[in-house]
DNA sequence: GCGCGTTGTCATGGT
DNA sequence: CCACCATGACAACGC
């Protein structure tokens, strides 16, 4: 409809199949833009009687061109339609009124090349412009199914010769009307959508395509549009049918047989089932795209990184250092300098090994280590970017020479050590025991820098911080490691933050395509339902039509017997319907 | 003691 | 080749 939002989003298959689907409603039924400007219709009706004058001045040439036209139209004994014939022919058929037996429907109406429709192809149009409704409604049983779909539904062109026929004039004013009105229940959504459903002035003010002069004379016509349309139609056409509502209604036989609902359910037999039950296309379908609108942005928002302060190690530092951890991580401090795991390398040479006694001497005079090795405190302070990173404890921690040669720590030590009773303090501050282990293990090799120094300096000042300090192959492991480990953390730590963040951007787009397919749904739902009231008014009026249909006897014609055409361009044409059978039975 | 979440760490691959 | 980063996997820890 037209009243679709395009979705902010990228457009899913199911919104561009929902689009499709009623871009082609919009084009392939048949009319025009012009035929919803409220203005110029209201200017046509104007001109409509003027019209109708000048028709009544013309009707007797018209009928002879149509005698002419319809000589040029041969029986079609396939499909039952009027063929152009190349050459004009002097039978019966310029009084198709008289002679239906001799008008046939016109095969190259329905095989695309042509621009005439039959009521039965309108039908086939609009079950083929809404598969929602149903993918392959079946043909009435009273029309012929043998004509073929309409493919070419945007551009249907009439053929040289029947320009010649809609000449003819043979139907009087309120008819003309009733064929605008066909026309424009064809687009009965456009107009919905427009000036809103069921706008009898809206409605009524078609213009005038000047169908009259293209439908046989009838002389005697006649209105049920009182028995034959449903309230809201009559109301809709009452100022279109004030003239001719005197009339008596003659048809009471179409009237019986093909009613308004009766006529529905023969043309849509299963209409409102399969629209209940029809699979919706977008059941279970892709829901790509569409996440433009999502406020990703704000979600996926980066968090703040953790404050690598090294207050905060300063701040526990006494407390690790009193309950000095288990070195399950254990100590890169390998023979081999090429050896970075410190995993692997637990079993070193250089490796350092603390015993609770040692934890304890640590403990007791942490300030004193600092007073032992003052003249590495400068190294604190040679760049910038170090000064900020400096704890007012100065992070140094050193040990004497000798714990350098200590044996190291196994995995098996460490774990161990892990499984050793421990205070409840420990236990609360998992994370900064675990951050003071490299503290404490730079402390045990008299690492000149601290940690937060070692992981967080650039790469040159790093190496430039190394460079002016002696430090043997264990101490510049020990570095490298925590350098990685306190990198990786970090990085852990980011890894961590933007996982959360996917699974929470991801969360909140599942919601929003919840929304969104909610939202189609319904409007699906609207779209089927408007399109069965379109259906059943189209049908209605149909058979309003037929029955102000009468030929020179004053009989109506029948539905079954008789279609009706119509070409782009506005042109009606009363066809019959026999000529199927009688070529069948041939 | 078990389950679960958090955190640190390692291994690995990519840049 | 090295440094760095990203990430899965694992283990320790805390609740």
């Amino acid at each position: 409809m037209m009243e679709i939002e395009l979705p902010k989003m990228h457009p899913t298959q199911q919104d561009m199949d929902l689009i499709d689907i009623l871009w082609r409603q919009d084009i392939d039924l048949g009319a025009g833009r012009e035929v919803f400007d409220f203005s110029y219709r209201q200017k046509e009706v104007q001109l409509q009687r003027q019209k109708e004058l000048e028709e009544e001045k013309r009707q007797q040439i018209r009928r002879e061109q149509e005698k002419a036209l319809l000589a040029q139209l041969q029986l079609d004994e396939e499909t039952g339609e009027f063929v152009p014939r190349p050459t004009p022919t002097s039978n019966g058929l310029t009084q198709p009124n008289t002679a239906p037996a001799e008008i046939t429907q016109n095969v190259a109406f329905t095989e695309g090349d042509v621009d005439a429709m039959s009521f039965d192809e309108c039908m086939q149009l609009l079950a083929e412009t809404f598969p929602l409704v149903e993918p392959a409604e079946s043909a009435p049983p009273i029309l012929d199914s043998s004509i073929p779909p309409c493919t070419d539904n945007t551009h249907l062109t009439m053929p040289g010769e029947i320009p010649m026929l809609i000449q003819n004039p043979l139907l009087p004013g309120p008819i003309d009307q009733t064929w605008m009105d066909l026309q424009h229940c064809l687009n009965f959504q456009e107009i919905m959508d427009i000036s809103g459903y069921g706008n009898p002035a809206q409605l009524a003010n078609v213009q005038d395509f000047n169908y009259s002069q293209y439908l046989p004379k009838l002389s005697d016509v006649t209105t049920g549009t009182g028995d034959m349309c449903p309230p809201e139609f009559m109301n809709t056409y009452n100022g279109t049918f004030s003239n001719v509502n005197h009339m008596r209604v003659k048809t009471p036989d179409i009237n019986e047989s093909f009613g308004p609902d009766e006529f529905c359910e023969i043309f849509y037999p299963d209409l409102e089932a399969k629209a209940n039950t029809a699979p919706l296309p977008c059941e279970g379908g892709s829901t790509d795209g569409q996440l433009d609108e999502l406020p990703n942005a704000s979600l996926l928002k980066p968090m703040d990184l953790q404050s690598l302060s090294p207050g905060n190690f300063s701040t526990e530092k006494n407390e690790d250092m009193a309950e000095f951890p288990d070195s399950d991580s254990g100590l890169s401090i390998d023979a081999s300098p090429k050896t970075s795991s410190p995993g692997k390398s637990m079993h070193g040479d250089c490796s350092v090994g603390f015993s609770d006694s040692d934890i304890d001497e640590m403990e007791s005079s942490p300030g004193s280590m600092e007073s032992d090795y003052p003249e590495l405190f400068p190294l604190m302070f040679q760049s910038d970017s170090s000064q900020h990173l400096l704890p007012e404890k100065s992070g140094v921690t050193l040990v004497q020479e000798d714990n350098v040669t200590q044996p190291k720590k196994d995995q098996a030590e460490a774990s161990g050590h892990s499984k050793a009773p421990f205070t409840k303090d420990k236990q609360k501050r998992r994370s900064e025991g675990r951050l003071s282990r490299d503290e404490e293990r730079a402390r045990a090799l008299k690492i000149p820098f601290t940690v937060e120094m070692i992981i967080n300096l650039p790469v040159d000042d790093f190496n430039e911080m190394m460079s002016k300090h002696q430090l043997n192959e264990p101490q510049l492991a020990l570095v490298r490691d925590i350098r990685r480990r306190g990198k990786n953390k970090v990085a852990a730590q980011n890894c961590r933050k933007r996982k959360m963040e996917n699974i929470m951007g991801l969360e909140y787009e599942l919601d929003s395509l919840k929304e969104e397919k909610e939202r189609l749904m319904k409007e699906k739902s609207k779209n089927r339902s408007n399109l069965k009231e379109m259906k059943q008014q189209l049908s209605s009026l149909y058979l309003e039509v037929f029955s102000m249909l009468k030929d020179e006897q004053g009989k109506p014609y029948s539905p079954t017997d008789y279609s009706l055409q119509q070409t782009t361009d506005g042109s009606v044409f009363l066809v019959p319907r026999i000529k199927k059978t009688l070529a069948k039975s041939n």
